[in-house]
RNA sequence: GCGCCUGUAGCUCAGCUGGAUAGAGCGUCGGACUUCGAAUCCGCAGGUCGUAGGUUCGAAUCCUACCAGGCGUACCA
């Protein structure tokens, strides 16, 4: 709010400045470095000196004068900084009374505009074994933007596309079929092919002696999709829906897709084969097989279909979280999208690096065909799911991750998680004390008493929150909330080593609206928040 | 070969659509608890932002080439 009242003063002086002469918003209000003492700092002047020929500092001082003449009552001071910074000073009274407002609201995020209808595709793991730590990144990030827009007011539905068809579930069910017979006392070995980990031989044991024939794909699938979706839970994860693959054959959706994607001229039959051709149209590399020669769908079809079906079930939006080791496949989907008549833009694939899972500095090898892993159930009981999430959402997800079960263990009493959530009950324990010698906070003492460079600092920082998830939300990150609350956290730490809290009435609702905003901030990356710890 | 991602302090990483003296944490070293929780705070040290050019008032950020690492380039899923 304060920030656009200073965007329209800044245009506002610009168009009387400048005679007219449109500056489109091409100009940035940030805050000045650290050695400046100001809340603010416009680069107008040099977007300006383009337009009008001029020296920055010259057009600043100018812009000043005008500003100046105005007598603008939000302004305290302003001044020419560097090769031609204009710098503001606003009176504080704006940043304590609108930090209240939003206390007393409980509002801190402001809400977007549009409320589009958002479905966030994600984990979508093949249900071939447990999830491990790579699909927990994945995993975490596509929870966390689900909240966080959830926070900006969109309607977010959160699902997970089972691959319940193909090669991979063929295999599968063998791999079953021999485990059962061998429980069975028959002496058979499993295939090369087939997925050895030990918890095919607990499914296995879990079907018990049947008569006639089983369906040992079925039992699979289900009991692996219980597997993945008791983990997520655990993992403090639970979907809206969970999307069948064989469902889109079922309900003809495959065939609408097909038969509009060859209405469209996209999809054409070259040698026996149908394909996509959006490498003619340099959409993509080549043309990929989408049916082929023998009838059989790929992998890809099915995939084409599923999108169509999204949009058709009347979502605004689609993203879809894909680790990095996907991206070739960026370029398809979103070409066939397109042909099928819906802007590429409204399929927003966000793509997160692979994790290397480490003990002692030592890379532990992972393969869920070999059974070679540590599954994500057994981090979250090493590491605990705090401390795992927030590991995860600590950095962005374009670069690559190291997850040392021992440094993650190994650093846990001084982990950042507990950094954040220890602010907050040191926050809760001052309010308890406060309590106990009878001080009650007040509204009133918070606008007169606050006073501090730090408490205006802090204040300024609780205003930005709303920036920090707005920005969190446009780039699909959540490092950036992580990030913030760490600072926040420190800022309050060092608040409390400086100046004593639980006397004054005032700095009780301060240190209320710092729990309020490490709580609602630690829920965006789906972290718990303790009172005491 | 082509495409995408990454390269910033000893280590792990921030750095928003180009901005003013590039920042944290960990680690090293040195300080602070008869006080609202020391799971904390304060201080010191640590950098040719992979290399070389280019664009401009201004580049870690944009462009080009190169170097190094990862990933992808199936009628697999």
């Amino acid at each position: 709010m304060i920030k656009e009242k200073l965007v329209e003063l800044i245009s506002a002086t610009w168009l009387k400045l400048c005679d007219g002469e449109v500056i489109d918003n091409n100009f940035v209000i940030e805050e000045p470095p650290k050695n400046i003492q100001a809340d603010f700092a416009t680069n107008i002047c040099f977007q300006g000196a383009r337009l009008i020929k001029n020296s920055p500092i010259k057009i600043a001082e100018k812009f000043i004068e005008l500003i100046n003449e105005n007598k603008v009552d939000m302004i305290e001071d302003i001044f020419i900084a560097g090769p031609g910074f204009v710098n503001f000073i606003l009176k504080k009274e704006l940043f304590i009374e609108e930090a209240l407002t939003r206390f007393n609201s409980k509002n801190y995020v402001i809400k977007t505009k549009n409320s589009d209808k958002i479905l966030i595709e994600f984990v979508s793991a093949n249900p071939t074994g447990p999830l491990h730590i790579g699909h927990a990144r994945g995993a975490a990030i596509g929870d966390s933007l689900a909240r966080i827009l959830t926070r900006l007011g969109h309607a977010v539905d959160k699902e997970y596309y089972v691959n319940n068809a193909g090669n991979q579930i063929d295999v599968l069910a063998k791999t079953l079929d021999v485990r059962y017979q061998q429980l069975q006392g028959k002496d058979i070995e499993l295939p090369d092919e087939s997925y050895r980990g030990k918890y095919m031989i607990e499914i296995a044991e879990q079907i018990g002696i049947q008569s006639g024939e089983i369906d040992f794909k079925k039992i699979v699938i289900a009991k692996i999709l219980d597997l993945i979706e008791g983990d997520l839970k655990k993992f403090n994860i639970d979907f809206h829906n969970w999307f069948l693959e064989t469902s889109l054959i079922e309900d003809e959706q495959f065939d609408f897709a097909i038969e509009r994607l060859k209405r469209s001229g996209h999809l054409k039959l070259v040698d026996g084969a149908w394909w996509l051709m959006a490498g003619d149209l340099g959409d993509d590399d080549k043309n990929r097989v989408v049916i082929r020669q023998d009838g059989r769908p790929t992998y890809f079809a099915t995939d084409i279909a599923y999108h169509a079906n999204k949009f058709k079930r009347g979502y605004d939006k689609l993203i879809n979280i894909w680790g990095a080791d996907h991206h070739g496949y960026v370029a398809r989907i979103k070409a066939a999208v397109s042909y099928l008549g819906h802007e590429q833009d409204d399929l927003n694939i966000v793509l997160y690096n692979l994790v290397s899972l480490l003990r002692n500095g030592q890379k532990i090898p992972m393969s869920t065909r070999a059974g070679e892993f540590i599954s994500l159930a057994e981090v979250i009981n090493e590491v605990g799911v705090d401390a795992t999430r927030f590991f995860l959402l600590m950095r962005d997800g374009n670069s690559s991750l190291d997850f040392d079960l021992e440094l993650a263990k190994a650093q846990s009493s001084d982990n950042p998680v507990y950094y954040v959530q220890y602010a907050r009950a040191r926050i809760f324990s001052i309010l308890r004390k406060a309590s106990e010698d009878g001080v009650k906070p007040s509204n009133d003492d918070f606008l007169k008493t606050i006073k501090e460079k730090e408490e205006l600092n802090l204040i300024k920082m609780i205003l930005k929150y709303s920036d920090i998830v707005a920005l969190a939300a446009k780039e699909c990150s959540s490092h950036h909330i992580s990030m913030y609350l760490q600072e926040l956290a420190a800022k309050f730490h060092n608040y409390y080593a400086k100046y004593k809290i639980s006397e004054q009435p005032g700095r009780l609702i301060l240190i209320m609206m710092i729990a309020d905003i490490i709580a609602d901030g630690l829920d965006l990356l789906g972290v718990s928040a303790p009172d005491r710890m």
